[in-house]
DNA sequence: CAGTATCCCAGCAGATACTG
DNA sequence: CAGTATCTGCTGGGATACTG
């Protein structure tokens, strides 16, 4: 079953020299998974917002400048979904709703702290690449 | 000048605690910055093919499986415009062109090793995961 | 409060044909 | 070989109104 399990040749895109002849696959790459859902407009928002500790939808809403409640709500479905957040609800009244990084979502986090950390500091290198490139594109 | 460089109150989104009443800004964030090249559909493939050497058009569009011409150029373009990649043109009959990693790229290429080990160590659980919500889902 | 349900549009991406 | 140009369709995402 699961008829759109893809593998080619095994090749999980990397690390691995990439031999001659070798072939990657979308859809058969680990990474494109995680960046399929991290890479999702709001997501890492969503993430660090919710890395100090649970935190409730209208907190989310309000912390997370120009969301919309719809895009809010699909973002967390699918966190939830992967299993990166949790999604605990309190029967109050009014209801309450906490969502909460998962033992998977903190170390994911951790990872992407790496990346901004890199991000940071490489910001103005490439904002200076960009301008050159378009400066020599406009010179043409 | 620059009119576009939004801050949020020094937020720079990852790490920081996020204290209460923090807001976090999409435009404000250096992993967004980040994400928003990676995340798109084929950037990664072309990193990882890039990833053991010089590498030519054609040869990219043959290793890369599903790929169409036009999204290799335009991908490539914009690894380029941000100094990722660079394009060296042989000025030979027929045409060759090569693309490879600049430092700053192989240095983004290692941290995405780190994720795609981190992908790999929790493929099967999220797997997991997704199955469990879509069958609660399911259920109801 | 914490969401769904609808409507709608822009822009990404696919397919294909043409060119220096 | 290494692209550009064009057309078009799909879907990610915005705005907003309604509900348990």
């Amino acid at each position: 079953m699961e008829e759109g399990t893809f593998l080619s040749r095994g090749n999980t895109c990397v690390p691995g020299p990439l031999k001659p002849g070798d072939t990657v696959e979308r859809g058969a790459c680990a990474v494109t998974e995680v960046l399929d859902r991290v890479g999702s407009k709001w997501s890492i928002m969503v993430i660090v917002s919710a890395a100090a500790g649970p935190i409730r939808f209208t907190e989310l809403e309000r912390t997370i400048t120009g969301i919309s409640r719809r895009m809010l709500t699909l973002t967390l479905r699918n966190l939830e979904r992967d299993g990166l957040i949790s999604r605990t609800v309190h029967p109050t009244a009014p209801p309450k709703v906490e969502y909460a990084l998962t033992e998977v979502g903190v170390e994911l986090n951790e990872y992407l702290a790496q990346l901004t950390r890199w991000a940071e500091r490489h910001r103005t290198t490439i904002h200076q690449a960009r301008s050159a490139y378009d400066a020599a594109r406009a010179a043409r």
